[in-house]
DNA sequence: GGGTTATTTCGATGATTGTCGAAATGTGGT
DNA sequence: ACCACATTTCGACAATCATCGAAATAACCC
């Protein structure tokens, strides 16, 4: 991962309601939901969620998918993953440490 | 963590200089490194980079302690695993899932 | 106290971002 | 073809943010 994308994708994170609706993702699982149904569980205008929504799509974190009449928004699990190993890249010179990983997974760094 | 303190840290860390910034005091270790020396390593200005190690600061992610007439930096670990374990919260609905997790060690949600 | 070094605060300026209504687009049903 | 639904694009405005020089603060040494 480039710094570039990894501050797209920071950026998304940074406000109040993307990161709302990121964590929603998140919850949601891989199905996703649907733009209407997060509009209306966060209480923002369409117009407004939808460039919201756009800003994550295009930082990666989150996928669009169609399904009839409706998009389908969910996110993108891998995405996240490389942004945290982006942040903690050769976390304390390489030695062993409580760094965080980005799968969850023993750090194998 | 509260919403309120993931966007400060989200936004401390969506900004070019901040993030080289954050990832290479990530990378110094527990000892961290003086403002000088950041300011060096960086190329940016000393007034502008104070700013910025004072919202790096003022977001917990990073940690401010002197040392004679300098000012040493250097990242909070624990902060940052924490804003990873807030943003995957309750991933997949409770179902086991490759989420990230803040520390590499396993998924124990 | 005076001088030197390390760093922050102030303040002004230009650039980026969030907001939301109205209009446009895309999809499916009849 | 037409209508209704789901969502996005456009456009304008207010609010927030990044930048950096100059002045202020803090620590140390003689």
């Amino acid at each position: 991962m480039k710094s570039a994308e990894a501050i797209l994708a920071l950026s998304a994170l940074a406000q109040e309601h993307r990161l709302a609706l990121f964590r929603l993702l998140i919850q949601a699982g891989p199905e996703g939901m649907p733009a209407g149904r997060i509009a209306e569980a966060l209480g923002v205008p369409n117009s407004s969620l939808s460039h919201h929504l756009a800003q994550l799509a295009e930082s990666g974190l989150v996928r669009q998918r169609r399904e009839g009449r409706s998009l389908i928004y969910s996110a993108d699990y891998a995405a996240m993953d490389r942004l945290v190993g982006f942040l903690m890249e050769n976390c304390c010179a390489g030695a062993a440490c409580d760094a965080p990983t980005a799968n969850g997974k023993e750090n194998e760094r």
